[in-house]
DNA sequence: TTGACTATTGCACCAAAGTACAATTTTTCG
DNA sequence: CGAAAAATTGTACTTTGGTGCAATAGTCAA
C-alpha cells in the first residue's frame, strides 16, 4: 500500500512511522498535483485549524486519492464534515500504529473509517428509522411477488454466487436452481443474472 | 486472539477454517457460561433462523464477549437488528477468510464491524458525496491500475450490458471486449462479470 | 530505433447459463 | 380428502461467457 503523509512541517510523530514505515512525507504547500498519487492520502489537521481551509484544496488537487484526516482534535462533528468534504475517514492524530494500520486496511478496501461513537449513534437513528418503517415480512415477497425459494435464489445471485454454489448451498439440485431462475427471470423482467443482481441491489429502476 | 465459533453443527466452513485455525467450534446448545470466555464469539445464523431466537440467549450467557454474527442471509435490516441486540459486528457467512481477519482486527480493538453499504446509508449527505467521487477516481487508482479502455468495459458490464451489446457501443468485435474483459478479471480478482459487477458498483467488501 | 504496453481481431474450444418439454413430489388450503 | 400451487429433477438443446494461442498495429518513452 502507498502512502503519504501531509502536514505543514515534516518531522513525523513516532506512531506514524510505526505505522507506515514507507510513507512519504510531505508539505501541504507542495502536494504532486500530476501523476498518479498515492492510495491513501493522510492529512493532518492541527489544533485550532479549520478543515474547510485545508481538505477542499487537497481534494481538488487529487482528486483520484483517498483521504484520511488525522485530527490533533478529533470529534463527531468533525468527522462528518471531512466525509462531507469528500475524505474516506477522520482519526485521532495520537492513535496507536496499530489502529492506524486497522484504517488503512478498511479504507484501503473501499471503506470508510469512523469512529465508534459516532457509528453507534448513526447505527441507533437509523435503527429507530428501520424499526418503524420495515415491517420484517416484506423482505420474503418484495420484487414482484417472488416465493420464499425464488427470493432464496434471487439474493444468492445477487451477492455474485454461481448456479452450482446456490444449489450446494440450498442442497438441491443444479437443475432446480435453473428453473427457479426461469421463473424469476419472468417475473422480474431481468433478462439473465446480472440484471437481477442489479434490480435486486436496488442500482437499477 | 482466542476465538470460538458458535454453530448448531460443528463442522466449519473452509473460509473460517482459514481465517481462524486456531478457534474453537462449539454448538450453540453447549456454550459455556462461567470461567474466561474468549475474546471473540462468532456467531453463525443460518439461512431462515431469527436472530432475535438465537443472540440474546447468547449474550445473555457470556455478557463479557464481543459477539460477530456470521449471517448466511446478511442485509442492512439485519445488521442493525443485531447490533441493537449486542452484537459488535454482522457479515457473510461466505466472506473471504481475509475479510474475516480483517474483522478480527476491527472487532478486537473495540470497533464496530459495519459493511460499507449500511454505513453509506448511516453517513447519508456523507456517502452521496462519496458515491460521485468515487467512479472518478476509482478509474485511476482504485481496480488495480485498469486501462482507459477496461475501464470503459468495465462500466458497461457493471451496467448490465451483454458482451454483444458493449461491442456495438464501443464499435469493436465481441471478441475484443471478451479480451479485455480477460484482462480486467486478471487485473480485479474477480471470477465473472457478476463479480465484477458487485465489485465496480462497490457491493463487495 | 527498440522494447514495453495497449488495442484489436480471428479461430477453436470448453464451461456456464439459460430454455423447452416433461414428470414426480411436497405443501398449502378450502 | 382433493385441487392448486410450489418445489423438485431429468434429458437434451441453444446461447452466451470466457480462455488459449496467435497475429497485426499504434503509442510512448528510454
Amino acid at each position: 500500500m502507498n502512502h503519504e503523509i501531509v502536514d505543514i512541517e515534516t518531522k513525523m510523530l513516532d506512531n506514524w512511522r510505526k505505522a507506515m514505515p514507507s510513507a512519504s512525507i510531505v508539505l501541504r504547500s507542495a502536494i504532486s498535483s500530476g501523476g498518479h498519487g498515492p492510495a491513501i492520502r493522510w492529512c493532518r489537521l492541527r489544533a485550532g485549524e479549520k478543515q474547510a481551509e485545508v481538505l477542499p484544496g487537497l481534494l481538488a488537487l487529487a482528486p483520484e486519492g483517498r483521504v484520511v484526516v488525522l485530527a490533533d482534535e478529533p470529534g463527531d462533528a468533525l468527522t462528518l464534515e471531512v466525509l462531507a468534504a469528500g475524505a474516506v475517514g477522520c482519526c485521532n492524530t495520537h492513535a496507536a500504529p496499530e489502529v492506524l494500520q486497522q484504517v488503512a486496511l478498511v479504507v484501503g478496501n473501499g471503506g470508510l473509517w469512523v469512529g465508534q461513537s459516532l457509528l453507534q449513534q448513526l447505527v441507533g437513528n437509523a435503527a429507530r428509522v428501520l424499526a418503524q418503517r420495515q415491517p420484517v415480512g416484506e423482505s420474503a415477497t418484495m420484487l414482484n411477488g417472488l416465493s420464499e425459494r425464488e427470493w432464496q435464489v434471487a439474493k444468492l445471485v445477487a451477492g455474485g454466487a454461481s448456479n452450482k454454489e446456490i444449489a450446494d448451498r440450498l442442497s438441491i439440485a443444479e437443475r432446480t436452481v435453473k428453473a427457479h431462475l426461469t421463473a424469476i427471470f419472468e417475473k422480474t423482467g431481468a433478462r439473465d443474472r446480472l440484471q437481477l443482481s442489479l434490480k435486486v441491489n436496488g442500482m437499477n429502476r
